[in-house]
DNA sequence: CTAACATTTTTCCAATCGGTCAAAAATTCT
DNA sequence: AGAATTTTTGACCGATTGGAAAAATGTTAG
């Protein structure tokens, strides 16, 4: 019978090696062209098979896509989730700025996927937006704004605080492009995020020391 | 249909008026769905006339993508060249995250235009990353680096500060659809915008003083 | 009015798209 | 081994795409 059913359901070796292998090439495809830009064949190519044989193991190019979306939304989170009520404020905010840029510099295509979904007005992960994400939001706003009411952080708007945690990490990778190009050559290595963790580092520090 | 108003030159004042028409749809489509996922068909919609008739006033998608990406680029840089070694350190650079931010409130489109076009890649404006933007911004840098030499600003990285106004202030065109579902209901209006200035103000300059 | 020109619409086309289907090939099961 | 099942392939389809051609419709100058 086809694989493609939702359930998990008794999936052979060949089925998981080559549904890992199809994510693997439509996350590439997917990240570099946007839904709408990629097409089955590309992501076939890279695959390493053909348009009708990746379609015996995903019904549709939607269905690979939700998938991929589906499996990142859980990584995505998690740095956010991580941030304690418990620790120290400004050692727990830095920690998740280090783990952002952490997840730029080591996995750019989920952050481009995301970007893309984004741009396009997020037509497909609405729901994770105003459902999880919201309340994820809400609740970790709600510890820094107790932070900062008891004095251990600076006071500053919480969500815009989250917002430019966000746009400063996330950019070395939606943007590395012209990150590359504008760094001098001496910069432009790989070291690049350890000088990006070292700047937001301090600007958050100082930021947020009361 | 046409016609109104006698013309002064023979031909070029129809051909003007369509000319903005068809770029001011275009702007709104691909800002929505990128190169790729936009559609002559659509950008005609929205300009009201048939798709052979927009052909007659632009030989191809590519072309009006390109007039699209000409014209932006000209105000794109207008902020940043703006910035003067003869002002006050601090309040250039806060001048230039307004104004920023201003635009991410004025020319969203715009934005996520370019921002479009830098995550796929840039392949069509990889020449002025490389040329112009490149070199504005090692002028301004070492016009920033000139202040931290002389205790006008603290010390960091310039380029990466660069990077973190371009990042939080585009953050708000770019990503305004997370922006808008993440904020609480009583500050998800316009005033966000203000918001962001007052945060981002505050973090630069907590960043920036001596 | 009419000729010259500018604009618009109608019709069409080749390429590409996402996706189907039946049959061949490979694999697994007994 | 052979039967049953899974995987792969090739041939094909309808819809959509970017775009061309040319006729039809204005518009304007003489």
């Amino acid at each position: 019978m086809s694989t493609d059913t939702e359930g998990d359901g008794p999936t052979t070796r060949i089925q998981r090696e080559k549904h890992e292998i199809i994510l693997e090439a439509a996350l590439d495809v997917f990240a570099n062209h946007g839904f709408r830009g990629a097409t089955i064949d590309q992501i076939a190519e890279a695959a390493g098979m053909s348009k009708p044989n990746l379609l015996y193991y995903f019904r549709s190019k939607e269905d690979i896509h939700q998938t991929l979306i589906a499996r990142l939304l859980d990584n995505w989170l998690a740095p956010l989730r991580h941030m304690s009520a418990d620790g120290d404020p400004l050692e727990e905010i830095l920690d998740y700025v280090r783990r952002k840029i952490d997840m730029a510099r080591d996995f750019p295509r989920e952050s481009r996927l995301f970007a893309n979904e984004i741009l396009q007005g997020a037509p497909r992960i609405m729901d994770m937006l105003a459902g999880p994400l919201n309340e994820l939001v809400r609740e970790k706003t709600t510890i820094i704004s107790q932070w900062m009411a008891e004095g251990k952080l600076a006071k500053a708007d919480p969500y815009h605080l989250i917002f430019s945690i966000w746009a400063t990490t996330q950019h070395y990778a939606d943007f590395d492009v012209q990150v590359r190009v504008v760094l001098p050559p001496e910069h432009s290595g790989e070291e690049r995020f350890e000088e990006a963790k070292a700047f937001l580092e301090s600007m958050f520090t100082r930021t947020l020391t009361p």
